[in-house]
RNA sequence: GCGGGCGUGGCGAAACUGGUAACCGCACAGGACUUAAAAUCCUGCGUCCUCAGUGACUUACGGGUUCGACCCCCGUCGCCCGCACCA
């Protein structure tokens, strides 16, 4: 090959070779990585810029999805680096977590061994895609040096009254023995064991999140910079609501209780009250079950309904009338039935609600199934109190009270405040028989896990002492090495030596916690982490002030809720501790789209087996797609895109593309065309077109390089130079915008375009036709355009730099600025609508004014001819816009 | 059920948020170079028509507001996402 290569470039002096990026990429790396370009000083004076993208599970192996990811805030990193702002751009590995615990099972090699691989693996993966990333601050967080932090962190809250250990509900797997997230039961079943899920009390450890649900709701408003989509499913999450807590008097004491409290958003409806309904688990009905076989029997119905999610959701409204009767507040003489009932959850609320059939659709539902009363409180404007009825839709909008007595015309929010203010007044055993009540959904943050490869909770159970915390001396409360896997639950429970453990404070035999943190605790604070990664303390307060919030945060859109909550609740116990000192960790967020492809299966669209993308030759037939599988010849189905999965065999794995076109062609791929918040759909079409776009850039610089060797560059305001100028920097200027708001397939568009632009000046200048204004131009702005790719195409642009004679290298120049005169033509060219629709254009001086723009806009044929001699009735000028002249 | 989003050429999309609809790319077609192919370069590419114009139509569909609407308002249809017996 080298021969013949010799003989074309002898044939053809200005041709060049192809750009080879397999050679070019690892030397360009090697450059950066010699010259430390890319570790944050936390001394450096200049301006800081955070930028983070979610730090990866190290699952084995690099996916498409991450690579995407760290493109978009690579990017961001290398254009704010040339901005002059001090970068923090850091990686690392959220470590911990069942998937290793299941490779131990299944594959007999240690947690911890399997996540170092992994990560080694993965790194490597990471550092081909030349990723300015700061190696130098990288962790895990499964890295003792880590999770010791993490435990002091714990203790720090421990001690400020930010953990509780409480008895709760839990979905528990009898065959892994182990506690399940609620995202892990499916259809009843444990995700990995297929077993039926128990509802258990389990003692588990909490963060009180709920302590701060006002303020994480507050707070969103000030989150200008992140998605409303994500802030609003936060606020759905967190779930406020104003409501009323009410205490109806019982009839008659039962087994020495003798009120009922409920909590109602709705407290203008209680004249429509037609019965209680209480949780199957609620105090009350376990006394009455008590004396009542019937009703233990129904009761243990529902629990056992209960666990079952499909259950739930399809179940249909059941109760079951205990018996007992409370007394309406405003009405001695009213009584009304108390149900057990199975839509009632103890979770939220008081556990008990007064049901009004009229104005809500499941309370309609129960009364109708059980002959309770319907009666109608609220009607809509302009409906007839005598005829307004309510049968099988609840009325749930505005509108007047009416079968109410005092309340009759009120509007239901005045009612609301008027039965507050009532019932405040009004006492039930040396209470208000009510109180005004806000009430979150959002719960208490439950931490324990029981398994093994997780961050140890350092605490000591006492016979005599009770909990008692690890001494911070004795931290780091270290996970055993010699664990085995053979049977289910949790090895540090039956390690031989390991929980056994002196009190700290008595010195007697005691126990330690055996339970682990959720991994989500290890996410929390990793962006804080990062900012002094090597501190004695969790984190050095100076530089987390200083670095601190992450300026933009890219991830998926799957972490919208937990991880950034949790993040945002985490960030202000680190303030309440002093480790921080401020709320909002991250100032701007962005969620990225995710890479799909195609699906292929042998024969049946619903049944065949799957087949890669490799295994399958697509060929275009009478401009129809056909898929055929290259092993058999068999035609193959092709089918919708999906998020790329290892089931369904549409994966493309990052090698894929670098092996054969090299980083930059798969960056450059990843952010064109899809907008990043959208999916992108990766093709062998949309790869090829980068990577031949890549040599398009090289062949333009390197003819350049030769043609415009010793031309100094130099900007043109007139004529064909001033042309190349002026395209070159309004292009620089959308760019550098475009990057800015993250629209990378915008900026990506616009370099296109300047290529484009460049493509036939440069062709004069190679053969020798341009004066030296055009040349000047021509190498200013191909100065500029091997700047405008550098974030995206890092690699490329270096060879091109070196090319065109540049000493330093890319990454470390400043990005250029363009010239404001060059950005504004002096003439504009106005659209001209006739009647709103457009039939030619008017060129004129850009400061002409508006007489000057009417004048000749009348002048012009097409608009004579359609005012046939008349004056127009109206002409709107829109500077610098648009004509319209109204006939 | 509740909350939110989206719908533009064959495809991914753009339109400075009320001012020329379709930038840029992919695919496709024609041409140049070549013995040939690849690569590269040039041209065309929303639909329709009396194949031409200063033409008609066109942003899911139907209305409205406006000099002017992909953008705002009302209604209909379709797709997607989140939460879900939350009182």
């Amino acid at each position: 090959m080298p021969a013949v290569r010799l003989l074309l470039s002898e044939k053809r002096p200005m041709a060049t070779e192809r750009y080879n990026p397999r050679a070019s990429e690892p030397k360009w790396q090697k450059a950066w990585a010699d010259k430390k370009l890319f570790e944050a000083s936390n001394d450096d004076p200049k301006p800081k810029y955070y930028v983070l993208e979610m730090f990866p599970y190290p699952s084995g192996r690099i996916h498409i999805g991450h690579t995407r990811n760290y493109t978009m805030g690579d990017v961001v990193a290398r254009y704010k680096r040339a901005k002059g702002f001090n970068v923090l751009h850091p990686m690392g590995w959220d470590a911990f977590g069942m998937p290793a615990e299941n490779a131990a099972m299944q594959n007999k090699v240690h947690p911890k061994e399997w996540t170092y691989q992994n990560i080694a693996t993965m790194r490597e993966q990471l550092k081909v895609m030349g990723l300015s990333l700061d190696w130098a601050r990288e962790f895990a967080t499964c890295d003792v040096d880590y999770y010791h932090r993490q435990q002091m962190l714990f203790l720090d809250f421990v001690e400020k009254g930010l953990v509780t250990r409480k008895s709760s509900k839990v979905n528990w797997d009898p065959e892994d023995m182990t506690v399940l997230a609620n995202e892990q039961v499916i259809d009843g079943r444990g995700w990995r064991s297929g077993a039926l899920v128990e509802q258990r009390e389990l003692t588990q450890w909490f963060f009180k999140i709920t302590d701060y649900a006002q303020d994480l709701l507050d707070s969103l408003d000030g989150l200008n910079e992140w998605p409303e989509k994500v802030k609003l499913m936060q606020q759905n999450w967190i779930g406020r609501s104003e409501g009323l807590l009410v205490r109806w008097p019982l009839a008659s004491d039962v087994a020495g209780e003798h009120e009922l409290e409920v909590y109602t958003t709705r407290p203008d409806t209680i004249f429509g009250a037609s019965f209680m309904a209480i949780a199957a688990d609620h105090p009350l009905a376990k006394k009455a079950a008590e004396t009542n076989p019937e009703l233990a029997k129904f009761i243990d119905e529902v629990r056992h309904m209960g666990t079952s999610v499909a259950a739930l959701e399809t179940a249909e409204k059941k109760g079951f009338d205990t018996g007992i009767r409370v007394v309406h507040p405003f009405d001695d003489s009213w009584t009304l039935p108390v149900y057990v009932a199975n839509f009632v959850l103890m979770e939220y609320g008081t556990g008990a609600i007064f049901g009004c059939p009229a104005h809500d659709q499941r309370d309609l539902d129960f009364a109708n199934k059980y002959g309770l009363p319907v009666v109608p409180v609220v009607m809509p404007e302009g409906a007839d109190k005598a005829t307004f009825q309510v049968i099988d839709v609840a009325y749930t909008d505005d509108g007047s009270m009416i079968n109410s007595r005092f309340l009759d015309g009120k509007s239901p929010s005045q009612a609301f405040d008027e039965v507050a203010r009532l019932l405040e007044q009004k006492t039930i055993g040396n209470r208000p028989m009510a109180e005004r009540k806000v009430n979150f959904r959002l719960r208490d943050w439950g931490i324990s896990r029981q398994r093994y490869w997780g961050c140890p909770i350092p605490m000591i159970h006492c016979e005599d002492c009770g909990v008692v915390p690890v001494p911070k001396a004795d931290l780091p409360v270290k996970l055993p090495d010699d664990v085995d896997f053979d049977r289910p639950g949790n090895p540090l429970d039956r390690h031989p030596t390991w929980r056994h453990v002196k009190c700290p404070q008595c010195g007697k035999d005691a126990r330690r916690e055996t339970d682990t943190m959720d991994t989500f605790v290890d996410s929390s604070w990793y962006f804080a982490r990062f900012t002094a990664p090597h501190a004695h303390e969790p984190t050095d307060p100076k530089a987390a002030n200083e670095w601190l919030p992450v300026d933009q945060y890219i991830g998926g859109i799957e972490h919208a809720i937990l991880h950034l909550l949790y993040s945002r609740f985490f960030t202000r116990a680190m303030r309440e501790t002093g480790h921080v000192d401020l709320a909002e960790p991250f100032k701007g967020l962005f969620t990225q789209g995710m890479v799909v492809h195609e699906t292929y299966r042998a024969g049946s669209a619903s049944s065949g087996r799957w087949l890669a993308p490799t295994e399958v030759r697509l060929e275009g037939v009478d401009g129809e797609r056909r898929a055929v599988e290259i092993a058999t010849g068999e035609a193959v189905t092709i089918g919708p895109l999906e998020k790329m999965s290892k089931s369904k065999k549409n994966t493309v794995s990052p090698e894929d593309i670098t092996d054969g076109y090299g980083a930059d062609t798969a960056r450059w791929f990843m952010l064109s065309d899809s907008p990043p918040e959208r999916d992108v759909e990766w093709t062998d079409d949309g790869a090829a077109g980068a990577h031949r776009f890549m040599q398009r850039i090289w062949r333009l610089v390197s003819t350049a390089a030769e043609t415009l060797a010793g031309v100094k560059p130099t900007a043109a305001a007139d004529g064909e130079a001033g042309a190349v100028s002026k395209a070159a920097h309004k292009i620089l200027k959308a760019v550098g915008e475009d990057i800015e708001k993250l629209a990378f397939n915008r900026a990506i568009a616009r370099i296109y375009e300047l290529a484009n632009a460049l493509t036939a000046p440069l062709n004069e200048v190679a053969e020798g036709k341009a004066d030296p204004a055009l040349r000047g131009a021509c190498r200013q702005a191909v100065e500029i355009l091997v700047h405008l790719i550098a974030p995206v195409m890092p690699h490329l642009a270096e060879e091109c730099w070196e090319t065109l004679g540049g000493t330093e290298l890319v990454a470390e120049r400043p990005w250029p600025v363009f010239d404001p005169a060059l950005v504004i033509d002096n003439d504009v060219t106005y659209p001209v609508q006739v009647n709103g629709k457009k039939r030619g254009d008017l060129t004129i001086a850009r400061d002409a004014d508006q007489g000057a723009v009417e004048k000749a806009v009348l002048a012009l044929d097409f608009v004579q001819k359609a005012l046939e001699g008349k004056a127009p009735r109206k002409v709107i000028i829109v500077p610098q816009r648009i004509v319209n002249v109204v006939a």
